[in-house]
DNA sequence: TCTGGGGTCCTAGGACCC
DNA sequence: TCTGGGGTCCTAGGACCC
């Protein structure tokens, strides 16, 4: 018999802001998205204030000026390392963790000598706390799903924050609570759908038939069926094999000029570079994407071009980012945002150089990316970079309300006063 | 006035090939 | 009057997740 557990992190990004700042602690603390545009992670308190996940930042601005709510800039810097000590953490606890995001592992909990699972539960949920400081919930149950159901009713109803949903159990009761729109992998379009339909909780939904929900929710929907009556549907994670890395950014200010956006792209390229170097990957494709309009009434271009060759040599990556700028770029028109792609990933262990390609050459690009990056991860970022990503600033985001960098940078260490 | 960033998977349709 | 069928690859768009 399978058996899940998913432990899911309280309110992530405000709680790692909280582990570093106690005096935020019990306090109403919203995290803002990248550009200050919206709140992205609220703490307890700020959800009790009627604030809502991907509000406007414009419409709380107020109650932070009157210092009734504190709002952060989000750090990802520190959410990230935080976020790697609690999954070491599981890491230490289960043989077998599943990262699923930022904030949340599966464990595989099968063949493991547990016999009370709601204590393994709170187990689970104090170490992780005492290690790194991170309230999370657990939910433990026959599939995924139900082990993501559980972990709902578990932050809401749970004293412990820990439920277990034992094989065989009838566990209606659980799903009678969770309303369809937040049974994981029913979102916002099927469950507006469902409850045309009359299906308003988890329950009434693992009623309906199967070939009715696999006709108009294909094959997604039926494994959420499926699971959802105890049945696992949805298959391990074979992990590590990524298929594209996405930079992008929302600009400070809207920019018109060529030379803004192509400082961005470059900069994004740069960044995406960088990232597939560290994990080993090669990109055989690159796709740039600019858009604006309003909010309302939006446009967007996007062009992508096949790598002559696969590489993680960024002067290459450039080169294409900019004859595909090139061709989306119209003049006239207000940017707001964006991007790059780098994709058809291969891992660089799998792939061999074609025979006519000068080993030479290939060994000199390689030692240049190392050093670049060599020095950027001692001397800190853009210690060296790009000369085509410092043409312009004026695309830069917003971060007026930035936490520092506790963990990861040595001048912005926290001290102890003793 | 002001709405993030980074991913995955599935499906339908067209191009192209034999 | 007749007008194949099957496979693969690519792309766009839609759904979902955090």
């Amino acid at each position: 018999m399978k058996l899940f557990a998913l432990v899911d992190c309280n309110n992530f990004y405000a709680s790692c802001e909280t582990v570093f700042n106690p005096s935020l602690r019990g306090k109403p603390l919203v995290v803002l998205s990248n550009n200050d545009g919206c709140v992205i992670s609220r703490s307890p308190e700020a959800k009790r204030m009627g604030i809502k996940m991907g509000q406007p930042f414009f419409e709380i601005k107020k109650l932070v000026e009157d210092g009734k709510l504190f709002a952060l800039s989000a750090n990802f810097t520190l959410y990230g390392d935080l976020s790697r000590r609690v999954m070491e953490t599981l890491f230490s606890i289960s043989p077998k963790v599943e990262v699923y995001s930022i904030d949340e592992a599966f464990l595989y909990l099968e063949g493991l000598p547990v016999t009370d699972y709601e204590k393994y539960g709170k187990f689970i949920k104090e170490k992780v706390y005492r290690w790194t400081g991170i309230p999370v919930a657990v939910g433990i149950a026959p599939t995924k799903t139900l082990a993501k159901a559980a972990t709902y009713i578990a932050k809401r109803e749970s004293e412990e924050g820990v439920i277990y949903i034992a094989p065989g159990e009838d566990f209606s009761t659980y799903l009678k609570k969770l309303p369809v729109e937040d049974v994981w992998g029913i979102g916002r379009n099927y469950s507006k759908f469902l409850k045309s339909k009359g299906i308003k909780t988890a329950y009434d939904f693992t009623l309906i038939p199967e070939d009715w929900v696999g006709r108009y929710m294909k094959i997604n929907g039926l494994r959420t069926l499926l699971e959802l009556r105890g049945k696992p549907a949805i298959p391990a994670e074979t992990g590590g094999n990524r298929h594209s890395f996405i930079t992008s950014r929302t600009f400070g200010t809207p920019v018109e000029k060529f030379e803004d956006l192509w400082s961005a792209v470059s900069t994004f390229v740069s960044l995406a570079g960088e990232r597939m170097r560290e994990e080993e990957y090669y990109a055989t494709s690159i796709s740039v994407f600019i858009s604006g309009g309003t909010f309302s009434n939006p446009f967007f271009m996007q062009e992508s071009e096949i790598l002559s060759s696969p590489t993680d040599f960024t002067p290459e990556l450039i080169d294409a980012a900019r004859r595909i700028l090139e061709r989306i770029f119209k003049k006239g028109k207000e940017y707001k945002k964006a991007g790059i792609l780098l994709g058809g990933l291969i891992m660089k262990k799998n792939f061999q150089f074609e025979l006519f390609t000068p080993t030479e050459v290939v060994r000199k690009k390689e030692s240049l990316m190392e050093a670049v990056d060599r020095i950027n991860t001692r001397y800190g970022k853009d210690a060296v970079y790009f000369a085509s990503s410092k043409i312009s600033f004026r695309w830069h985001s917003v971060q007026k309300k930035l936490s520092r960098k506790f963990t990861t940078s040595w001048a912005e260490l926290p001290v102890v006063k003793g």
